[in-house]
DNA sequence: ATAATGATTAGAGTAAACTCTAAGTCAAGA
DNA sequence: TCTTGACTTAGAGTTTACTCTAATCATTAT
């Protein structure tokens, strides 16, 4: 069992944001005798998915959608199943537009280092 | 010549934007004989290039940077390279964040289909 | 015993990137 | 002539996702 800091730490995120996920119910933890947050290594393994959500540009109101349908329990598995598939197909299009990009960055690079190396 | 309003149809973005992005000073058309504004095809390609710049994630504030040093000419050509190179750099990185969070995800959606499966 | 550390809360403040409003000008078509 | 529609401006408002503040309480270290 950890603490709100630890798990800051662990995480490399601030207190600040775990409560803010508190708020947003994306995240429950359970609360020790003097009333202090404590977060279990599920705890942890959950928030390290949101954070991966994160990172894959899935919106906060998204995941807190996700968040509650494990919340509500097993009936709701399709439902969280077609959602995950959704956001694969999103980070596929991600995948393709940053590639699209990366050509064309590379072929404006070239032309610039091109041009300079006419022009020294 | 284009006015600000098929621009904004052309590039699939608002006038309201197309007037945001001029206060940042990442575009400046030109402007008519009764002050409206007019954008050739320099401007719509530079814009197009734009909209790539942040469809990678480059935030404003880089992208006015890298407008700053095309205004100020053939001297800034090296430090527009590296700045172009560092942000091919970053698409690499996401490339690979992306990458690996779809592989996470393929494990996810398959495990909830074998339960599904298991289930039904 | 006291000071430092780390936790608590409600709620205010911030940054980025738009997005919209209000009040106005101007040219073209019915 | 009137109206419609596109344009102009300065500046206010919105959304997202934090980020911080202030006041307070509990535990640990000297």
């Amino acid at each position: 069992m950890h603490t709100i800091g630890e798990v800051a730490k662990i995480l490399g995120i601030s207190t600040h944001t775990l409560r803010y996920y508190e708020k947003e119910k994306i995240i429950i933890p359970v609360r020790d005798a003097s009333g202090d947050r404590r977060y279990n290594d599920t705890h942890i393994k959950w928030l390290q998915f949101v954070i991966k959500l994160k990172e894959t540009q899935m919106p906060i109101a998204k995941i807190k959608k996700y968040a509650s349908l494990v919340l509500k329990g097993e009936h709701t598995t399709l439902e969280r199943l077609s959602l995950l598939e959704e956001h694969k197909d999103s980070i596929k299009k991600q995948i393709r537009t940053l590639k699209a990009a990366d050509e064309m960055l590379e072929y404006k690079i070239v032309a610039y280092k091109d041009f300079i190396s006419k022009r020294d």
